[in-house]
DNA sequence: TTGATAATTTAAAGCGTTTCGAAATTGCTT
DNA sequence: AAGCAATTTCGAAACGCTTTAAATTATCAA
């Protein structure tokens, strides 16, 4: 690698010290204008940067920030995380941070074996953890008092800065609007309950009947399943209809489980949404890719991985302590599996589907 | 952040100095067996692990290796290299690289302003660049004498290091298959020419017919869209239903525009396969949830991007300058599409799945 | 035992920054 | 013009590691 200019250069070329030229690079008060001024002129003709790794050493910043999800959701192709990820890669970008992604297994402990490496190398300056990990794991990033954001995840043994969906509107609009097309019977699929995004929108099923004046009926609700993918969804639909009273409309609690849903619906030939609507929640890709597409609850990954490093960034800047919680908020997109919409609108679609080409 | 030990600190507890310590690390020679067990028995009591900051500052080697892909690419939402990134991180993972991620636009400049960052600051010891990038930017990146390996491109200009897609193997596979499948008026949609992967799968669709013992029919190959998305998979097929005469199958140069084209081809009313048979290309998540599912051929997306570093790491650390181009192979998946399979197997389907979930 | 040679260990010089406290310069007052 | 304070610049020590040349210790033949 071709050697580039260091801080001494730029020294030289100015016959200043290092240190004076340190104090501009770092935006340091004590340096009069008109040095400044020459100083960033010359940084500028040299084409000088200064070291990553040396300013690291120094200051004892990586510039990096860790992140951190589950195996489980993550190493199987997980769109949802994915983009929560790559939210954050677009806004650490802006301030000038990498972002170094890692998934943890199951079971941490404090071996170092199952530590994320960019801990034990002290290479990132915050962490953002999304989704549900062990919480041991998050008492041993704490007790490094590292600054540390959770996303979609929320521990009910510490409070934490973290930033949520807010499951529960999700939910009530969901149930209103099936409401509204006329639904009484409204069933949950759901699984995986210790996760606390799938428990609230389970929470707020409830509440959302009750509101409606609707009585909960035990025959309608399967959240047993062990996980939420496409398959839970297949099972789970299928169990409810086992049953002798079958609802009019199901409530999945994500849209993997309503892809799955719908499969069961087909394979037993009841129509969609005119036998039984069908409602889910995240608004990934593929719900609007879905015949009939998918209405669902739109939740916003990218900008939630996106607000995760704006605030890991004060907290790493200001040392800021203060926990706070963000509540994402979401919206319904209604579409044709929950009788909303009557037409497919071509364009529509072709605006929504932009981002896939090769 | 709690103070970790330091190099130091193992070698007063061993009564060794720290060159001896650093040996060990480094796992170079003239150490002897007694002293590097005892070493490395108190760097395992001790907790103590490297500074990955530190150790680039001395060795020159920063642990990154930079991972470049157009925005246009990959900003918006873009499963094809998003799945190679994933890739990469997997498999870099295991080489205890860390993978830093940066977009670059359509126009590079020498100015610093278009250079990735990760450059400017040293902070990578090799470079993947996926998918297609100015040339000026190879250039660039050449002229830094780094490491690099590019994947699914490969420059007119200069010969690189890269993991290729089987393009004409790829296509002369579905080709065939259509062929088998009784088929002779087998149309072609496409765009974006300039990538050469896509300029491949056309140049196939030649190779194919004629290994077939079909005529090339202008009125079959719309190639000249803007780009490869849905929508455009949508006008070209529309456009070749313009002409007189009507192909019975149609290959399109990836998955996403054959989605555009089966959407144009259910708003005109004909049935899919027994009107019309598509075939796709890349297997992307999503033509396995479609009706009918789409037939394609499948793209090892993440297994390139795993290729990719373990040619970098190896060219980084054995100082390799080789010039290689790997071919990965592809595999053509038969689905409903093209009539090739009469039943959906629900089963098959779900196993394929497993990954999405909330 | 001795000397020579081989094997092992170490001291010291970086690597490119940041960050002090100290030194130098400047600007005001009188 | 001198004295003092405020402003600006600088020297030097860290930061935690790698690396090279030199120093030390072990080995072995004579």
């Amino acid at each position: 690698m071709k050697k580039q200019p260091t801080i001494e250069d730029v020294a030289n070329a100015t016959s200043l010290s290092i240190s004076t030229i340190s104090l501009v690079l770092n935006d340091k008060p004590h340096v009069s204008e008109r040095t400044r001024r020459k100083v960033l002129q010359v940084i500028s003709d040299l084409g000088y940067h200064p070291h990553r790794g040396a300013r690291g050493l120094a200051s004892k910043l990586s510039g990096n920030i860790g992140f951190i999800v589950s195996n489980d959701h993550f190493t199987q192709v997980e769109p949802f995380y994915t983009k929560i990820f790559l939210g954050t890669e677009f806004e650490a970008r802006d301030h000038d941070y990498y972002v170094l992604l890692t998934t943890v297994g199951k079971s941490f402990n404090k071996k170092s074996s199952s530590i994320p490496r960019f801990l034990l190398e002290r290479n990132v300056d915050g962490i953002i953890v999304a989704g549900k990990v062990q919480d041991s794991l998050l008492d041993y990033i704490d007790s490094l008092s590292l600054p540390m954001v959770l996303v979609d995840y929320s521990s009910t043994k510490k409070r934490y800065t973290s930033i949520l969906i807010d499951n529960k509107a999700g939910v009530h609009a969901a149930v209103s609007h099936l409401v509204t097309q006329g639904h009484r019977q409204i069933a949950l699929i759901g699984g995986d309950l210790s996760h606390p995004s799938i428990a609230e929108r389970c929470l707020g099923y409830t509440e959302a009947l009750a509101e409606n004046g609707i009585a909960y009926e035990t025959a309608f609700v399967v959240t047993d399943e062990k996980d939420t993918r496409v398959h839970n969804g297949y099972d789970a639909t299928e169990r409810l209809f086992a049953h002798r009273v079958k609802p009019t409309a199901i409530l999945a609690v994500n849209d993997a489980m309503a892809i799955g849903c719908i499969r069961y619906l087909k394979s037993i030939g009841k129509l969609i949404p005119s036998d039984v609507a069908v409602v889910g929640f995240d608004d990934i890709e593929m719900s609007v890719h879905m015949e009939p597409r998918l209405t669902t609850v739109k939740v916003l990954k990218e900008e939630m991985g996106k607000q995760a490093v704006r605030r890991l960034v004060d907290m790493i800047k200001m040392k800021d302590e203060a926990i706070t919680t963000v509540q994402v908020p979401v919206e319904l997109m209604v579409r044709e599996s929950s009788g909303g919409v009557s037409e497919p609108v071509d364009s529509a679609i072709a605006a929504q589907t932009e981002g896939i080409s090769l």
